[in-house]
DNA sequence: CAGGTAAGTTACCTGCCGTTTAGTAACGAA
DNA sequence: TTCGTTACTAAACGGCAGGTAACTTACCTG
């Protein structure tokens, strides 16, 4: 309460910095956190705010909606991702099925096992009420992922390493325990003490996958 | 247009009638309706309301929250269902790899191919803004369906149909698929016309999952 | 050390929706 | 037909959050 003596000589530290530059970037990986945390529509921006030590209004001055900082998020954090896996693939050499163990295992790494899981999980939640952003997303980031997993498998197929399975079907069930399993982090998996041991979660489905689509 | 000059006389027919008996379960059946479309934030009760025949208040007089509204919901239409697996399970002799197939059609049938595959989705959504909604839901759904399948699977182990696989990772292996496909439904089956064979989808995934947990 | 500009803050507006409350009308009983 | 009960309606309350506009202040430039 004796607060408001403080001493007020001279330049008083001045209450706040101008960083044009920094800023975009700390509002975007605040906006991350809060989206990730709750979801896009009970995503605050109040909240975005305050994370990256600024006021709302601040971030009205960099993103000129809640959807255009939503995709900025999008766009810097999983998109480059994507582009990992296809440079990935476009880098590999050898057999296909090393190179699916290589991408389902660098998902989990990049995606599933940290708070860019909540993306994917957000963006199913919420595609109903946000047409837009779910348009936005599936053609950023589901079909190119789905093109870069489709590839692997014609891949293996052409090589004589898998059967000549049905490719999309086949991407779908290859990705389903994965975002599954990114959903239940945030989730279920709060409220209970169930243990779910991931990693070998994973590598009984690559196991199950690839042993189901090789030759007999 | 006319409409309005419609004759005066006498009982000029009820405006509404007293249905207290009917009301609830005709709630019940809006409000699914709603919370799938728009997940448990935002629907609206002005919405169930609407499609119930009644208005707001009417909704508060047989429910005491949206809380309580959604409960109930999960309870005359999702337990109902876990509890017929159970039935299943119980009067099935012999194979557990029939079983397993019979549960998990009989899941896409009941679940999966309606509107009721809405509220797994909706639940996962929205868990972490909801604990308590997450936390019943989870004792009284996922939980007992877990138990369920995990019995199927100790019964073909028991049998020796299948290896001694970790049954908990394998329960969570056999139904990511099936969350998955009823999520994709929910959500980018929308904006896109990519076709998705989910029948074919599913018989591939309970011939990939038998064949692997299977002994070679 | 001015003074201008633009980064940042503050306060407000607006619409929305869960919940409540006061009133209205259906309808069974006397 | 009247009257009382109560199912149902209608209207308002309250808080919240996205968006905006007006003001402040950091800091650069001459």
């Amino acid at each position: 309460m004796t607060h408001a003596v403080a001493v007020k000589r001279h330049p008083p530290r001045p209450r706040w910095k101008r960083r044009k530059g920094a800023r975009p970037a700390e509002i975007v990986a605040a906006a991350l956190q809060v989206f990730v945390e709750r979801g896009f529509a009970a995503a605050k921006l109040e909240e975005v705010a305050r994370r990256a030590g600024v006021t709302k209004g601040t971030v009205y001055l960099y993103f000129k909606s809640k959807d255009a900082l939503f995709k900025a998020v999008v766009r810097e954090t999983i998109v480059p991702c994507i582009a990992e896996g296809e440079a990935l693939a476009k880098a590999h050499t050898g057999p296909a099925r090393e190179l699916f163990v290589k991408l389902v295992h660098g998902w989990w790494k990049m995606i599933g096992e940290t708070q860019l899981s909540g993306i994917p999980k957000l963006m199913m939640a919420e595609a109903v009420n946000f047409p837009a952003l779910a348009r936005f997303y599936y053609d950023e980031v589901v079909i190119r992922g789905h093109k870069l997993m489709a590839g692997v498998l014609e891949r293996g197929i052409a090589s004589g390493e898998f059967r000549a399975v049905d490719v999309p079907l086949s991407v779908r069930l290859a990705m389903a325990p994965l975002l599954h399993a990114a959903q239940w982090r945030h989730s279920f998996a709060l409220c209970t003490r169930e243990p779910f041991d991931v990693p070998r979660y994973i590598d009984t489905h690559i196991d199950l996958f690839l042993n189901g689509i090789s030759h007999a």
